[in-house]
DNA sequence: ATGAAAGCGCTAACAC
DNA sequence: GTGTTAGCGCTTTCAT
């Protein structure tokens, strides 16, 4: 891009003004009182020109890139990850902002330096972004900076976070199924111990007891959160003498396991079974047959909220921000076709 | 990230040097000869202090600022456009150099108004990539400028680009069935006018035709790319009087539909009938059961290739660059569990 | 109502 | 061997 650029000299001189004029008008500062003509003139010869300012140039005096870092572990190859860009995105446009997109790897080291980068560049503030919800410690150099992580939280009260709120996920799971009228529930947990699996299970094991459930018509296995897992899982769980007729999946993967599991005991989806998974995963859960019910990730809108909150606190420049904040976001519900009340026998 | 930070003045004061030194010696600049002391002692100072240079200021001087711009249709959300990214990322990495990501949503309008954001910032250059394999124009104002096509390529012979290259890939889908034994080939291909169907139905038909098959023997349809338009056109196709006994079909997701169909009919897969994919899509071909064999898109590769020669027109910097390259990449095949010998009575 | 000039942090001629 | 200095393109006091 080495093109002579036209500067703000260029504009100057042909308008016959000052840069400081170009500059005033082009920026309308508010104490500056230029006359109309003058106005028109400098707009005119920037317009005639082709004259764009140099955000590097601009960056330098203000002291403000423009630009946000963004930081994930793995977050540009996911399918997730890319909605919360996207939010991020969003929102930074709308802030006249751009991304400045970073992966680390879920390596402490790259961490570091992807960060050393970021600042090196001035960035304005940093998005701190995770593949699956978990716990993030934030790089020691970053305190202080403005930071918001997503899609994970942190014991450190003092940051402010985003995460997607997988209690009420798994009540709803459970109240879908309570809904359409089954009494024999099964949830097919993931086996991992992480922060969406034991979320998902409280809400789930909330709502089923509350509903006045025997304690054995509540069944609670975990697999691995894979489709075989969830095959093998669902195998097991319905091939049981008084099997489930309502089935949550941990999530949409483990669901389509369930699906195949299913069609190999003969079972119909839903007149025999009724499945709800988690996720929402593009392509499968559309893709399913019959379409898989699910509980969406609010991935778009936790890049969107916490890119929102970033600029709050960059924009309550050198002042003290605003408090932090901990949000957990309520996951859409997706009803599709995979959920019917029991058969009647059941 | 306000707080005052340490300059190149404070490393030169700190190290009793001037900045022109601390420069010579940080950047060890080939001409400068330095005493080891000297060097010793800048780095020193430097390291204590915790100086890093600010990008802004070198990129002011030196014109470049070691971001390249990445504009994507759509290309954040979609899960193949994260490895594109990646790829890309990966390659700027090695030039010391920063991905710039930007949106466009097919609109015109919007491009322009993303192309001219990150021109006003400076990038070095450009790469334009799209979600789906397809023809592209350049916006008027990057002609001149460093810029590569990735996943779409242009009429303009002077402009450099990659795509996968489908045909072979069709031809190597028919391959695998025709390795394994087939004799009666199908192929469920894309109802959209699109390179990739084009491209995917000449090499299969390619192949199959110089296999000396009867034309009777080779059935092509198409229908919507969805895992549904698959399922439909799957039975259709599996439910004639001779059907083929090796499928092919234009992507993954309408495998999925024709694995459904598959199973209704009462067919094993592969005892019954072999599949072959295409796209190689995460968490579905690999979540259905048998998994599935399938044709791989390189966009990993893709979007590597396409930075690297866009480096290499940066770093021709002023003098003419190299020649325009205009490449298909070879689409891998993946082995998987889909395809087997057909049955002795077939 | 407009302009001169300083300076953001750095690199690169050119002196010494 | 090392230092002085002039910008890169812009914003921003402070004069006028």
């Amino acid at each position: 891009m080495a093109r002579r650029r036209v500067t703000i000299r260029d504009v100057a001189a042909d308008a016959g003004v000052s840069v400081t004029t170009v500059s005033n008008v082009l920026n309308d500062v508010p104490g500056s009182r230029l006359t109309p003509q003058t106005q028109g003139r400098v707009r005119e010869s920037a317009a005639r020109l082709g004259y764009a300012p140099s955000v590097l140039a601009q960056s330098m005096r203000t002291r403000r890139s423009g630009m946000i870092g963004l930081i994930g572990d793995q977050v540009a190859t996911t399918p997730f990850g890319g909605k919360m860009i996207l939010g991020a995105q969003d929102v930074a446009k709308a802030h006249a902002s751009l991304l400045l997109v970073v992966t680390s790897g879920f390596q402490r080291e790259i961490e570091d330096a992807e960060v050393d980068q970021l600042m090196r560049r001035q960035v304005d503030g940093i998005l701190h972004v995770s593949m699956f919800h978990r716990e993030a410690g934030i790089p020691k150099r970053l305190v202080a900076e403005p930071i918001v992580l997503v899609n994970a939280f942190s014991t450190d009260d003092s940051v402010t976070w985003v995460v997607p709120d997988e209690v009420t996920g798994g009540r709803d799971a459970a109240q879908i199924l309570l809904a359409a009228g089954h009494r024999r529930l099964g949830f097919i947990n993931n086996e991992d111990d992480i922060p969406a699996s034991r979320g998902r299970l409280e809400g789930f094991a909330q709502r089923a007891a509350g509903s006045g459930l025997a304690a054995a018509d509540i069944a609670v296995t975990s697999a691995d959160a894979s489709s075989d897992g969830g095959y093998r899982a669902a195998r097991a769980l319905l091939g049981r003498p008084k099997p489930p007729t309502g089935l949550f999946c941990f999530n949409d993967r483990m669901a389509m396991g369930a699906y195949r599991a299913a069609a190999e005991l003969g079972l119909r989806i839903p007149q025999d079974v009724s499945v709800v998974g988690f996720d929402d995963q593009e392509y499968v859960s559309e893709a399913l047959h019959p379409r898989l019910t699910t509980i969406a990730l609010p991935h778009y809108e936790m890049g969107a909220w916490g890119a929102e909150r970033l600029f709050e606190r960059i924009e309550a420049l050198e002042g003290t921000g605003p408090a932090p904040v901990h949000l957990r976001l309520r996951c859409p519900v997706i009803h599709r076709d995979s959920v019917a009340p029991p058969a009647d026998d059941a």
